[in-house]
DNA sequence: TCTACGATCCTG
DNA sequence: AGGATCGTAGAC
């Protein structure tokens, strides 16, 4: 972080493109959406094993964020299949949301982002990793859910390989996939799959299927910051499975909250 | 055109 | 704690 170069310019504590005079973006938000913000009622129980309708995803990205826990992501490539279950997400609001891609407008680069519900936002960060995104929220608004940690089920020896082409060794199972970055080269997902829908609907590159998996309860769930970002960094946006292994280093500092 | 900066990972 | 590594977006 520069701090102390992005204390005193004019737009500081602002996202880049958001001009001088437009309106704040909230100074907080909550976890969980309130209920005029659509919070009330569950949505209807899918079936362990089945695919996610699209109208799971048209929602606040902090339920889809929270409901994803425990969901199973499987990745198809000409390589074989991977998948794992989900024990790490977080939220991405949306253009209100300074820690958004969404706030820079509709880019190619953020095509997806601001697409249909149910398909995948894969973008490339620090000019070398790959991270996944589920959509979220009707076509032309920006939010999505950023997957950040599995807990490996199949294709494992292929994890292996992926993984351990970058430094030569095999990296020890947790260090598959507790990061973002890290599942992605895991899974084989790469921008080759940005824009897929998420119901296993194939492109030339490969397929994504994200299934409902066992519901964790609310008592098992963790919230803390958001990972990695300079702003919003307040943020209660990260969901994490309580106990899980495989979930990515939360940093001392943090505050976890319950669910 | 030029430049700054990441929703990260790895090694020391 | 610092380097790798490059596309994107905003400034000029």
């Amino acid at each position: 972080m520069t701090p102390g170069r992005r204390a005193g310019g004019r737009n500081a504590g602002r996202p880049h493109g958001v001009a001088d005079g437009a309106p704040a973006p909230p100074s907080h938000v909550a976890a969980r959406p309130a209920i005029e913000e659509g919070g009330a009622g569950a949505f209807p129980a899918v079936p362990p094993g089945s695919p996610y309708p699209d109208a799971f995803y048209d929602r606040d990205p902090r339920l889809v964020a929270r409901e994803l826990l425990g969901a199973v992501l499987q990745c198809r490539t000409a390589d074989g299949v991977a998948s794992g279950r989900i024990v790490e997400t977080e939220a991405y609001l949306g253009p209100h949301d300074p820690a958004c891609h969404a706030v820079a407008g509709r880019t190619a680069r953020t095509w997806f982002l601001h697409g249909a519900p149910g398909v995948a936002y894969v973008y490339r960060i620090y000019g070398m990793h790959w991270c996944f995104n589920a959509v979220t929220l009707p076509e032309g608004f920006g939010s999505a859910v950023l997957v950040r940690a599995l807990e490996p089920i199949e294709g494992v020896q292929l994890m292996r390989r992926r993984r351990s082409v970058r430094t030569g060794s095999v990296p020890a199972d947790r260090d598959l996939t507790n990061g973002p970055g890290k599942l992605a080269e895991a899974l084989g997902i790469d921008g080759r799959l940005d824009g897929v829908r998420l119901d296993g609907a194939p492109n030339a590159a490969g397929a994504l299927t994200l299934r409902a998996g066992a519901p964790i309860a609310d008592a098992a769930v963790i919230v803390t910051p958001r990972i990695g970002i300079t702003r919003a960094a307040e943020w209660p946006l990260r969901y994490l499975v309580a106990g899980s292994a495989w979930v990515s280093r939360t940093p001392k500092a943090f505050p976890r909250t319950p669910y």
